[in-house]
DNA sequence: TTATGATTTAACTGTTTGGTTATACCGAAT
DNA sequence: ATTCGGTATAACCAAACAGTTAAATCATAA
C-alpha cells in the first residue's frame, strides 16, 4: 500500500519536525536539518509541506493540542477539588518531564507571532463550556463555607506557573542550587507534594 | 570630547541591541535591524562590536546582571521574612511590567546555549554568601516554632514561578481568560496581594 | 593646520538558507 | 508491461545575512 509508506514518512518528518521546531524554536530551526533528522532529503521535505510556516504552523498546533489536552483534566474530571489538584499536579509534572521544551515552545512562539496563535486558540475554545463548569464546582463549595473567597483564575495560574517554570528554568535552577541531574529530578518529585499543599492551602479554610 | 560622542552612540548600540535581542532572542534578531534601530549603519556597529556573538554576550551578561540585582533584594533587605515576601513581590511585578521580555528572553537563551550562560553564572555567585544568610534567617525563625518545616528552595522557585510566569505567558493568560489590556493589569495587581498571602501561607504556622 | 578617531556610504565577499527543478529509480497496482 | 506515486540525487536560484573594505566626510584635539 502506497499510502502505508506515505503515512510512515509523514510521521517521519512530523517527528523530526516537532523535536526540532521544540528545542530551537522557528528562526533556529533549519529545514535541511528536519530532513537530515527524518532520513529523508530536502525534496521530499518540501514535496510534504510546501513550506516551512505551513510545516510549523502544524506542528505548532499540534503541539498546543497536546497541551490543552493535558489541561484538559483540570476542567473535566469529576472529582473533588483537592483530588483534582493532587492528580493534577503529578500528571503535570510526569508529562512535563517528557516534554521538556513544550510550554517553553508553546510560550515563545505565541509571544512572537500572537496572531498565529488567536486562530487555533479561539477553535479550540471557542464553545467551550469548561471554564463554566469548574467555575460551578467552585461556587458551589464556596457557597458551602469550605473555600476561601479567591479568584479562581488566580489559582489556576498559580498552578500552573508552580509546574511550568521549574522546567522551562531548568538551567537556571540547577545553576542556582548547584544541582546535578539526579538532585534536579528528586527536586521535582519533592515539588508535588509541595505545589499540590501549597495550592490548597491557599483556597481551602481550616 | 571624542569620548562622550564615543559612549553615546555605544550606548544607543547597546539599547537598540538589548530591545531586539530580547524581543525576538539570537536567531531572531538581525545586524541590520539593530544598526537601524540605533541610528547607524551596519559599518559602525561591526566598528563597535566586532561580531554579533560579541554584541550578544555583552547584552546577555548585562541583562543577566540586571535580573540577578533585582533579585538580590531577596537575600540582602533587613526585613522580617514576612515583609521580605511582600515587599518582594511588588517590586517584582513592577520591575517585570516594565522588563516585559527580559525573563523569557534569560530562559531561553540559558535553555538554548547553557555553557555561555555558565561562566556569567560562576563569576556572579562564586564566593557568594547570600544563600547562606537567608538559610540563616529561615532557620533562626524555624527553631523559633513560627516556621513551618518546609524546603526554603522550593519556596523559593513557586515565588519566582509565580511572579514570572504570567509576564511571559501573557498572550495565553490574556487568550484563556479573555482579558484586554486593562484587565490583564489589573489582573497582575491582584496578583501581588494573593501571590504574597499564598507563601507565606505556606510556611508560617498559625 | 594637521592629525586622529568617529561616522557614512556603498559596494562587495562568502555563506547559509528556503525553495525549485530535472532526472532517474523503485515498487506496486492495473 | 506499463503507469504512477513516492523517493533520491544533485544541481541550481534568489534572498538574506554576517562581516569586510575602501574611500570620503566630519569634528575636534593638539
Amino acid at each position: 500500500m502506497a499510502e502505508d509508506k506515505n503515512e510512515n514518512t509523514e510521521e517521519k518528518i512530523i517527528t523530526a519536525a516537532n523535536e526540532i521546531f521544540e528545542k530551537k524554536g522557528y528562526d533556529g530551526a533549519k529545514m535541511q536539518e528536519i530532513a537530515d533528522k527524518a532520513g529523508i532529503n530536502k525534496a521530499l521535505l518540501h514535496y510534504y509541506f510546501r513550506s516551512k510556516d505551513k510545516l510549523f504552523e502544524m506542528i505548532f498546533a499540534m503541539a498546543f493540542n497536546r497541551l490543552a489536552k493535558e489541561m484538559d483534566f483540570l476542567f473535566n474530571a469529576d472529582m473533588s477539588l483537592e483530588d483534582k489538584i493532587t492528580v493534577f499536579v503529578d500528571k503535570h509534572a510526569d508529562f512535563l518531564s517528557k516534554n521538556r521544551h513544550l510550554p517553553l515552545f508553546i510560550v515563545n512562539e505565541v509571544n512572537r507571532r500572537p496572531e498565529m496563535f488567536v486562530n487555533i486558540f479561539s477553535k479550540l475554545y471557542e464553545k467551550d463550556d469548561r471554564l463554566k463548569k469548574i467555575l460551578a464546582q467552585i461556587e458551589k463549595e464556596k457557597k458551602a463555607g469550605r473555600l476561601k473567597d479567591v479568584d479562581l483564575r488566580q489559582v489556576m495560574i498559580n498552578l500552573i506557573s508552580m509546574n511550568v517554570f521549574p522546567f522551562a528554568a531548568k538551567p537556571l535552577v540547577k545553576g542556582l542550587f548547584r544541582m546535578d541531574e539526579a538532585e534536579f529530578n528528586k527536586f521535582i518529585q519533592d515539588r508535588k507534594k509541595i505545589v499540590t499543599e501549597t495550592i490548597i492551602n491557599s483556597i481551602v479554610i481550616k
